[in-house]
DNA sequence: TGCTCCATGTAACACGTTACATGATTGC
DNA sequence: GCAATCATGTAACGTGTTACATGGAGCA
């Protein structure tokens, strides 16, 4: 699996104590990849133990445990490694499109509120990356190699959302005729 | 998880053995649900024991121990009660946008050709799905309720596969430019 | 003092993947 | 007779999820 990549992009991006990565895991990062925090502590644990980052006690840390983990060369290498080996191409398990299924075969079952919702869903997500668009790429103009690809991730996930609305929308008509 | 209940919904669109699941799980419902067939076996066994379903030896099984499974009333039972319980919003997983990011903070990382490769990827799945729709809705004007709606999912597919692809060619350009 | 949040962990279990095994049928 | 495909399964392992536990810090 990848996870132990995208925990070390998001260390590359910038280092960090497990809990904060979870925190990520669950927001921005969650979007495109999402992780709980026992997952991220277990392979922390294995890739400080395979030499891939190592962690010290955080400056902020106090009397807590708190460590911050950085990435080490090996890492760098292993990063270097998974890019270049072919890329699974993901299987989508998508509840909601299995539940359309459903009202296909079984006409008793009523599912316009759940599309309802899943337009709600959608909406209240497309304005959620709207709004991260504004903060982090205020300004088109003065941008980096690195800010236009980030840019570029964030808009697909614009992208996909707008179609969600639309697709939810014809459904939804298709739904209430007979 | 849903899996017993993908697997119910394709029972009710055709009563079938664990071997036929597992094919179609690899090909048109995995576009949308992928399950291996190790999987499909565990959970038939679970769901005939739960009274979901009911397997009996197929009319063309022969000496092999080919089943063909329906859908009982409880099964039936299950399905609309699973309809009605909130829908968990899926989390990506996606490794090909994880590479992106990388792409973002490692600038030695050249993907060019990956992009190149999920470009094509998407074009393939594209000119699948357009044939399947060719195949399955060849009639607009004569299609029941049942048919709308199974087109419609199938067009979430085709529209994501759009999306893909354009988006795929702006990060190329991209990733381009020094 | 008690509440909430920060921070890290263990344990048990469910789910998913991979490898391997078995035997019948079909076509060359 | 052999290979490919149909058809079902077991076993082992890795990953993901859920529940629970622990303790410090900040605040009212």
């Amino acid at each position: 699996m990848s996870m132990s990549h995208a925990l070390l992009i998001s260390l590359l991006e910038k280092p960090s104590s497990g809990f904060e990565l979870a925190r990520r895991f669950e927001r921005s990062i969650g979007y495109f990849w999402h992780a709980t925090h026992q997952q991220i502590y277990r392979e922390l644990g294995r890739m400080e133990a395979a030499g891939w980052i190592a962690g010290q006690a955080a400056d902020d840390a106090g009397r807590t445990r708190k460590r911050v983990y950085q990435v080490l060369p090996a890492g760098r290498a292993e990063l270097t490694r998974w890019a270049g080996e072919p890329t699974e191409s993901s299987l989508p398990r998508d509840a909601f499109t299995l539940k359309m299924r459903a009202a296909a075969v079984m006409d008793e079952l009523d599912l316009r509120a759940e599309v309802l919702a899943y337009i709600a869903l959608h909406q209240a997500r497309l304005a959620e990356y709207q709004a991260i668009e504004q903060r982090d790429f205020p300004d088109p103009a003065r941008m980096s190699r690195k800010d236009r690809i980030q840019q570029l991730i964030l808009q697909r996930g614009l992208m996909f959302q707008r179609c969600e609305i639309d697709w939810a929308q014809a459904l939804l008509h298709a739904l209430e005729q007979p």
